[in-house]
DNA sequence: CAGCATCCGCTTTGATACTG
DNA sequence: CAGTATCAAAGCGGATGCTG
């Protein structure tokens, strides 16, 4: 990108980030750790590949990721943010806490990973009774199923089933997020196609406290 | 700009706000408060006129900002954040503090508006003994004089001379921000072409403990 | 003069095809 | 798997012109 030529840190900053797909690239890296050039592509729908290597390629020279070489069973290159990279999770939370907003428009037929769950839930969610035994709620959006757990008071979200789940919540994306954030009350959702299986107690127990 | 067909909310908000310039633009409002189009191109070095209009237009269409009939005397229109537009000040404060550290590259023949020195004064300047009387310090850079003053253990920065400044520091851009962050002394800065006026002290009143 | 719209050359992006 | 090559379409930057 051309440079905007402003002595200003939030312009400095958009030099080095401001790219078509740069931040998207440092989502994914931030919410998935050190991926293959190929995870990149699928966690990105829609980027060309030539974008992507450019991307890359950029954001190396900006100090932002680096490549390394995977441990051996694997003999191919991972890239995964650097520490100046990883500082920019403030910045990604505040972006998705505005945007937050806009997820209530349907998705219409925007591309979703369950992954992208991971920031909303731990950004929204909190454990409203940290002394009762801890819940997990598994979530099936359409690719792999997610799982958010209580613990230590913080709610946290990782990729894969529950073992054993007190909640199963299986809808689209926009059902499943609306629930969670409460902007949905179970019933209304599942006359619109959520289903659910299992205690909806675990819901109120982590959903937000107001509204 | 098309949209990246994401079901995610920082997709969603970079949708928003992603375009060139866009951040820019709100980066300004939030500095001024509410704008002429002729501000804007002038606080904006290097946009072209047909990018603001187009800008300004999808940013009133996203909820952003808003165009609102100035007072009487003057006749014009003013273009002024919404709520939701101000919402977006936490995304510019972590912007901004990512960027920082970019600042010690030299400026080179970088644009400088020294408005753009409130972010950084009162993202990173604190009062260090706010029980003694408040001290000013008058910063001339290049465009118009900025005053940054201590008082209630927070320190402001404002356009404008000060009327009894403790000190005034001249210089360039790069060399005054230096010095404010305590990445040069006052010696090393003034060795490089900074001058100063009235009390070093007032320096270390409001340069971040640390480093 | 403030607030744009139009035109034009250049750069960036997107989609697909191809290669080591 | 991890990219490069190609090319059309869209976006950007700069200049200029129009309108109240």
């Amino acid at each position: 990108m051309r440079s905007y030529g402003q002595y200003c840190s939030v312009a400095r900053a958009l030099d080095a980030i401001g790219d078509r797909w740069s931040l998207l690239i440092v989502r994914e890296l931030l919410l998935r750790g050190p991926c293959r050039y190929t995870d990149l592509l699928g966690g990105l729908p829609g980027i060309a590949t030539n974008l992507l290597a450019d991307r890359l390629r950029e954001l190396e020279k900006a100090g932002i990721l680096g490549r390394e070489q995977a441990p051996p069973p694997v003999a191919t290159a991972l890239f995964a943010l650097t520490p100046r990279g990883e500082q920019l999770a403030p910045v990604m939370r505040e972006l998705g806490r505005w945007g937050a907003p806009l997820m209530a428009e349907p998705g219409g037929d925007a591309a979703f990973r369950s992954r992208w769950l991971k920031l909303p839930v731990e950004l929204f969610l909190s454990d409203q009774t940290p002394d009762r035994p801890p819940v997990q709620i598994e979530l099936r959006t359409g690719d792999e199923p997610m799982t958010i757990r209580t613990g230590d008071g913080e709610v946290r979200a990782h990729p894969g089933a529950a073992e054993d789940p007190d909640l199963v919540l299986s809808g689209t994306p926009q059902l499943v997020i609306g629930v969670l954030s409460g902007r949905l009350g179970l019933g209304d959702a599942s006359a619109d196609g959520l289903q659910y299986d299992g205690d909806p107690g675990a819901l109120t127990r982590v959903r937000p406290p107001a509204a």
